[in-house]
DNA sequence: GTGAAAGCGCTAACAT
DNA sequence: ATGTTAGCGCTTTCAC
């Protein structure tokens, strides 16, 4: 491994002479420059990254926390912020959590172990309070919404856009509407439950099947809600790929969409526009891109993504 | 920031022994051990992973060089390498390429300059004559398969899929038959345009559409096939997401499928199964996860894995 | 079992 | 304009 000394030894130079032409100093001599280059291209030098990154402090790098790798919602975030960072030449580091408070802990700690400038958060198990302290060692952003100051967040309105939806149902005269959401424990599930409650009244258990995320997870939920004595004439599902299943599952049992069943779903997904389904696009790709940019602002501001919904077919 | 000497001194013995206690070796007496251990505690301390990586020479670090970051094939790939590399507990950085080859040559470079220990190559816009020089400074595993022994293979059998696809169309009467791609220029492209010679016999320009990525452009793929005079009974599409395209354009034009036009896909994303389209699964998680496999054993084998495909109701 | 000291490869302050 | 040198924070001989 040839190193900078090398490269001075050869080229005659000082390390330090090395190091400003490797860095574009303007105060070398044109032949000292010149003979560094040489060198630096005989011996196919190429500096030690980590060796710079320690001295600096910093490596631009940023991790982003996802908690499922195989999530269209969590792609189209980590999308988002994969176009930015690829146009400000930083590096993105997947950090794959599945929601276990101690995988967080330790990717905070890479933070403070100074691997990343900064986190983005896009979901998280742990609470605030323990992530706060790791703000101390780099920024780091959210993707869902938090009153805390130190903590920069590119989020949108959940809260808002489940009522819309749920409204949107209520308008076209639905009234027993049944919904799925992904982690019983999530504040998602807790706003999507306020927002039920707050459209329609009141909220039935059996309407609401959690654990969904994919296509067969909303098949089998659409099996439970369809066999139910009331059985909903309405779901409002958790993503597009969800809806798909329900959808399937509906015509399964030879019921008409939107007829028998009005479905929504979530995030615009491409098996919604196939499927014909009414989504609520949250535009997470948009998140994503705006996270990127707070955290290496290391901006604490709180930035409001629009969502939008997208009528189509099934309601 | 508080460092290794700082504990030292505030444990009252030498950064050796704390070094030792960070490592968990044997030889430390248990006061030492401890007293080192609460101090640690007390001064909140996490070592430097910059310092440490740039002794030891490795990161538990992979590159994966990724043409998209928003295409649900690469997504897949990348799936699969992540499910492994939390096992393994290594870190996964994303590579977005573009296919651009400077790019490409910047990531190889970031081998060279210590920040991977490998690198996944999903697919490459460089050939492998400037690859293969970087394989000096680390382990570099593709998912397309290269005799090149240098590199490691996760691979499927392209062309032989390419064929079992079309005969399949063929068995059912098809001899005019279209088919997408996603770049010209790629390798995958050579192959369809070889496996469809070797069934069809002859390959008429007219029925191939290049630079398809999403529904949208499956849609105006199917927009110019069945505007053709003589227009094709089936397509096959490089992907689920634009086969949903041309199922939707060609419902559009009130064709019936499969009776006015089969369709097949590729990847068996969640759209096909939700509009009932059949497809050839490459299996790309399973190239992930095995490609993972291959570059952190540094190995250089060449693993094929099984492609196929899925009946459902476009054929 | 423990510590002193030599590096890992680089940057930057300081001197010239 | 250029070189010397002191670090960055850690690991790892080597000696005791």
């Amino acid at each position: 491994m040839t190193n900078i000394k090398d490269i001075a030894r050869l080229a005659g130079v000082s390390v330090s002479t090395v190091s400003r032409v490797l860095n574009n100093y303007k105060h070398v001599a044109r032949d000292k420059r010149e003979s560094v280059l040489r060198v630096i291209e005989e011996m196919n030098y190429t500096p030690n990254k980590n060796a710079i990154d320690l001295i600096r402090g910093e490596t631009r790098t940023i991790g982003v926390i996802l908690p499922y790798n195989n999530n269209p919602a969590f792609d189209q975030i980590l999308n988002g912020i994969l176009n930015k960072a690829l146009e400000h030449d930083f590096s993105i580091t997947v950090l794959p959590s599945i929601y276990s408070k101690e995988k967080e802990v330790e990717y905070l700690k890479k933070l403070k172990s100074k691997l990343y400038d900064g986190i983005i958060i896009t979901s998280r198990a742990n609470d605030w309070e323990t992530i706060i302290p790791y703000t101390g060692y780099g920024s780091i952003v959210s993707c869902e919404y938090t009153q805390h100051k130190e903590i920069g967040c590119s989020y949108m309105d959940r809260y808002s856009s489940y009522l819309d939806a749920f409204q949107l149902l209520k308008n076209k005269g639905h009234y027993a509407v049944a919904f799925t959401t992904a982690r019983i424990e999530s504040n998602s599930t807790k706003q999507m439950i306020g927002a039920y409650k707050e459209v329609f009244g009141e909220f039935q258990p059996k309407y609401h099947i959690s654990g969904c995320l994919c296509l067969e997870d909303g098949y089998k939920a659409a099996e439970h809600f369809l066999h139910l004595p009331e059985r909903p004439t309405a779901v409002y599902a958790n993503g597009d790929e969800v809806a798909g299943g329900i959808y399937l599952y509906a015509k399964s049992q030879q019921l008409k969409i939107p007829a028998d069943l009005a479905i929504i779903g979530q995030e615009n997904q491409p098996i919604g526009i196939g499927m014909g389904i009414t989504t609520v696009d949250h535009q997470l790709t948009k998140i994503g891109e705006q996270a990127f940019s707070l955290v290496i602002k290391k901006s604490r501001e709180k930035v409001k993504i629009p969502y939008h919904i997208v009528e189509r077919d099934s309601v």
